[in-house]
DNA sequence: CGCAGAATTGATACATCTCAAGCTGGGTGG
DNA sequence: CCACCCAGCTTGAGATGTATCAATTCTGCG
């Protein structure tokens, strides 16, 4: 199977594509030969479930690449996602035995993996992982934080404005610096993920979909090609005042 | 002003009321000598705003007592509650320069603060300081994501019956242990407050406030103090599966 | 070809918002 | 001590945005 090949190439973490922003970004040569030595890399299908709310975790990880989500579900069968995970976010809770979500494979995914309790042992003797994993803590509580404004508060159009504005933006700024030209990017969810992240139905996704195409706010592309020919049109319309949004 | 006095029964690190909590819980008496050469005290009325967003942060700090709030406000005024922030809480970001919310505090408030640098250049030597901080990060986390499903799918009864929970069960592990049994608590927040909490316009409070206490869920003396006669039917009516929720 | 999952579109129901009056209780000044 | 005032709250009637239920239409794939 292509992805299990894929892992093959990583195998070196000088040459992995997250290595400077994952939790592992601040650690030297040394240390890094430390975390070789616990990590091994496992591959998913997209729609598998890599973790259940409230299983046993045995291992915390980084994606290496994909994406995967995070969601809660009542016991009726509402859910929300919780988080979005892209490559470099990391998995897991150090102190915390079981899993508080569900973590499923949005896309074919990559994660590299450490056993759960060697990489706490770690951590306590090794400060460059700790400090990056704060960082990375309290950027995601910002993200959180960001996300509740739009949940509580945006309408659908504002909703869908602003999922589609962070996914633009992280798109390009792994691609190329210049932002409020023409952006253009594949959705990497379905319109019942969209749902689940915005806190809407999927009918409702779709009409707003409909709305801004034909508002001329973004094009559409076959159902998951997205061109923004204005960026900051949609940001207007998802009420940001331009600055930044969350995921910086 | 009696909140001043209250200020000075603190000096003594070893027996301030949140010693044991907050970012400093896992100090030991060297290290506590160290925080306390760069502390200082302050106190805040009920009301007054303690930090803008936008503002550059001069000081991090932790809640010793009374209750402060992180809002967000959009341009047009809409504004989001997105933390509660109790005593022991930790406020402001170590490592950024600008406050991203709005802090203000919700009743008469005295904030142990330490100035932004000296506080950072201890983070860096002082292990014990970054792990907690860790520690309450990746719990403040747990509550933003529970908050979220709060915010996303559950309706407006469901949702004030999730705030009463909370400030309820927090109330009582502060007091005594025996929950599920009758719980007496006063609200900290106004019906406006809660609606900016819950994603909602206080009217809609006002009206579940009512409709709660018509199905004998709650029972109100006057409009703050609330009465709880059987726990485990307002977390029913919350649609917890009366596991834990925030804030273990 | 035809099926299945994904998405769109339509008609209607309903929860919450909005706008507009009143109510309540604690504090203030005459 | 009373009358008033005002912030906080409650209640009502109607408007509106989103959910719900129900068909279709699309799209890729065996």
């Amino acid at each position: 199977m292509l992805v299990k090949d894929q892992t093959a190439t990583f195998h070196d973490c000088a040459e992995c594509p997250i290595r400077h922003r994952a939790v592992c970004a601040r650690c030297d040569a040394d240390e890094l030969e430390l975390l070789e030595g616990i990590k091994y890399y496992r591959s998913y299908e997209a729609g598998q479930r890599i973790i259940w709310s409230g299983d046993r975790m045995e291992f915390v990880g980084s994606v290496v690449s994909g994406i995967a989500s995070l969601t809660q579900t009542m016991e009726d069968g509402r859910t929300q996602m919780v988080g979005l995970l892209l490559p470099s976010d990391f998995v897991g809770r150090p102190g915390r035995a079981e899993a508080a979500y569900d973590v499923v494979a949005t896309t074919d995914l990559v994660m590299c993996c450490f056993r759960k309790k060697p990489f706490e042992q770690l951590m306590e003797t090794t400060p460059h992982i700790a400090q990056r994993l704060l960082q990375m803590t309290l950027d995601e509580l910002d993200a959180a934080r960001e996300w509740m404004l739009v949940l509580g508060r945006k309408t659908a159009r504002e909703k869908i404005a602003s999922l589609l504005a962070i996914i633009g933006r992280r798109d390009t700024s792994l691609h190329m610096g210049k932002l409020s030209e023409r952006v253009t990017f594949d959705l990497p969810l379905t319109r019942e993920a969209m749902a689940d992240y915005l806190g809407l139905t999927l009918e409702t996704v779709s009409r707003q979909m409909t709305a801004l195409k034909k508002d001329g706010v973004i094009e559409l592309e076959g159902k998951r090609h997205v061109v923004v020919p204005d960026m900051d049109r949609l940001l207007a319309e998802a009420g940001d005042d331009s600055d930044g949004g969350l995921l910086d």
